[in-house]
Parts: structure tokens; C-alpha cells; sequence
DNA sequence: CGCTTTTGACCGGCGC
DNA sequence: GCGCCGGTCAAAAGCG
């Protein structure tokens, strides 16, 4: 169907932040190598240990520094009617874990808030936004860590099927920002 | 004015 | 069956 390709050319206007992307449709992708969680263990153990990150908080204009990401999956729509029938795909999710100083990082898609929820184990709220295109139900999750308020995970769920609306020459912007944060 | 954010209510799934 | 938990709705406020 309308199965673009995972492509979030990030732009944050103010403080911009890392990026990396990571495609995988598979549902059953082994990518729990040997120490990476999967997207449940993310879910349940959010608490990345900060490894001296207790009083020498000198992270002032320490920016993005490293950027993880995970994929995840298992996720089920139901069409239509749940009539029995197992009529349930998975969408595919995303889950970017960035290094930045603001929420909002902006993929060029334009997103409406539409809720917040407290996170258990997280003094920080997590934002429900959802793509405003008419016919797009893309969604996506805003959370950040409580141990380490400059780590900012980001959760996108299904695919758009239409263009960005915003020019794409930021990419390139981004792109050579990228390579600038890679060669430390 | 039209759209976005805010915020409590609501709802379905799950564990006890 | 009940209550918790994560996610969504929707009314009203807010903003350019």
C-alpha cells in the first residue's frame, strides 16, 4: 500500500538536535543484538544509566552528543470490525531517542497535539501529536527522560502518504549538521 | 477567524 | 468485578 520509507529529515528550528534513522519493517527483527533492548524493554526500563551523570552536570552547551535508536514494532490496527476476524496488521514503530534540548524536533510534517499523558517512573509529560494531512493517521509520541533531561525519545507510529510539506533542501542543512556532531 | 494547545473526562485492555 | 494504566476525545481557551 502506501509504504513510504521511514524519511524524517529533521529540523529543529531553535536548538537543533541529532538524528539517525533506522528502518525495519520485519516484525520479527532480531535486532536485540546483545545488549540493545527492544522497544518493550524501552518502554519498561526507560532509565538509561547515566554513567556519571550525577553532580558533574556539565552538560550546559553539551548539545547532542550521541544518538540512539531503536525500532520497534507490534503494533495491531483493527479494520473495520473486530468480528473475529484477525483482520490485524502491525504498524510499525519508530522510536527515535535523541539528544536535544527541545521537544519539538521538527521531522517537516505538521503535527497537532491532541494530549498528554504523565509517564509513570518520569517526572516529564509524554505529547500525543498527530499528523494534520486529511487521510494521514501518522502518529507520534513525545517523551523525555527524567534521569537524563536531555535525551528526548521520540515515537513515530505508521507511515505518511503524502509528501513534506515543507522544502526538503533543510535535509541538506541537516545532513551537513550531521556530519559535523559525527566527526567528534 | 481558523487553527492549535490545553486539560480533564472517557474508554478499552489487563492484572489482581 | 474492580481498579489501574496507557491512549484518545472533545470542549474551551489561546494565538497569529
Amino acid at each position: 500500500m502506501e509504504n513510504y520509507p521511514p524519511f524524517f529529515p529533521f529540523s529543529s528550528s531553535a536548538s537543533s538536535g541529532s538524528l539517525s534513522m533506522v528502518t525495519s519493517q520485519s516484525s520479527h527483527n532480531d535486532f536485540q543484538g546483545n545488549k540493545s533492548n527492544g522497544f518493550l524493554g524501552l518502554m519498561s526500563e526507560m532509565e538509561v544509566p547515566a554513567a556519571g551523570l550525577n553532580l558533574n552536570n556539565s552538560n550546559n552547551n553539551n548539545i547532542m552528543s550521541q544518538t540512539k535508536s531503536f525500532v520497534g514494532s507490534e503494533n495491531e490496527e483493527k479494520i473495520g470490525k473486530k468480528k473475529g476476524s484477525e483482520k490485524k496488521i502491525r504498524k510499525p514503530r519508530y522510536a527515535f531517542q535523541t539528544r536535544s534540548q527541545v521537544d519539538i524536533l521538527d521531522d517537516g510534517y505538521r503535527w497537532r497535539k491532541y494530549g498528554q499523558k504523565a509517564v509513570k517512573n518520569n517526572k516529564f509529560p509524554r505529547s500525543y501529536y498527530r499528523c494534520t494531512h486529511q487521510g494521514c493517521n501518522v502518529k507520534k509520541q513525545v517523551q523525555r527522560l527524567t534521569k537524563d533531561e536531555g535525551v528526548v525519545v521520540t515515537t513515530y507510529e505508521g507511515m505518511h502518504s503524502h509528501p513534506i510539506e515543507k522544502s526538503t533542501d533543510n535535509f541538506e542543512h541537516i545532513l551537513s549538521q550531521m556530519q559535523i556532531y559525527t566527526s567528534y
